[in-house]
DNA sequence: ATGCCGTGGAAACCACGA
């Protein structure tokens, strides 16, 4: 079973290399990021005719997230992180695929630092880490997959050293995320290659791609039980060279069925 | 080493991203 994260940048404006990349990999599941659509113009016809199941929340120009699961429909748990209902923000959707609890995310920039931004990039983290820490005890696999906007080490980006007042880097961010991998959660990709130099992000400028000044910053999170299963995963890493490519590469994992 | 590019939405610039 093959589930993948990607964080498309606008889905009207990545429809196209975003249909090719599920042709071509075909994933079971795919979590999607920063849709910028309203709920009512997602364009779930186009995505049904590649032959899969789709829930999604929208939001006016920003944030959003969706999952698709091929051949059947997402049983869907809830469409927002617990712990604030006035957060009006679209970045958080949670499903059972098969026998698999997903949950897709879409984590706050948080720049610049300080400002509101930074604190509610905190507060989002300290409600996941309530949420997640429910999810990780489940006997069933979970897979907690998105954009973190987390740079998890300094292994995870080009030039650490430019990136230490960055929201992304913050010892802040750093350690909110290390408090939900305390709780037993395993980040798959450096799991499976845990010496690789290995990006998910790159800007569109400076010509950040052809100089593989990348950041890691999408993330498949394991429980225990998806860990046992985990068999391969990877950056799709070519997507990013596309024409009209999002700033992100997808990535993926292999769970044994 | 700075939103330099990309996207959406409203207005012919601005907010936002990482």
């Amino acid at each position: 079973m093959r589930i993948a994260t990607f964080n498309v940048n606008s889905i009207h404006a990545r429809l196209p290399s975003l249909v090719r990349w599920l042709q071509q990999t075909s994933p079971d599941v795919a979590c999607l990021q920063e849709l910028k659509t309203p709920t009512e113009k997602f364009p779930e016809a186009a995505l049904r005719e590649l032959g899969y199941g789709v829930i999604w929340h929208g939001q006016k120009s920003y944030n959003g997230v969706a999952i698709l699961a091929k051949g059947c429909e997402p049983t869907e748990i809830r469409r927002a992180l617990p712990g604030d209902p006035e957060d009006q923000h679209s970045r958080y959707i949670e499903a059972v695929v098969r026998d698999v609890i997903i949950g897709c995310l879409y984590l706050p920039n948080g720049n610049p630092v300080p400002s509101e931004k930074f604190e509610y990039k905190l507060r989002w983290l300290e409600r996941l880490r309530v949420h997640a820490a429910e999810l990780v005890r489940s006997d069933q696999p979970v897979v907690l997959a998105g954009d973190y906007n987390v740079i998890p080490t300094e292994k995870d980006v080009y030039k650490p050293e430019r990136w230490v007042d960055d929201a992304l880097f913050r010892i802040e961010t750093r350690e909110a995320f290390g408090r939900i991998l305390e709780q037993g959660w395993v980040d798959a990709i450096r799991h499976l290659h845990p010496d690789a130099t290995i990006y998910t992000y790159w800007d569109y400028f400076r010509n950040a791609y052809a100089r593989d000044a990348g950041l890691r910053i999408d993330h498949l999170l394991l429980n225990a039980t998806a860990l046992r299963r985990l068999r391969a995963g990877g950056v799709d890493r070519d997507v990013r060279g596309w024409d009209k490519p999002s700033d992100h590469a997808p990535v993926w994992i292999e769970l044994a069925d």
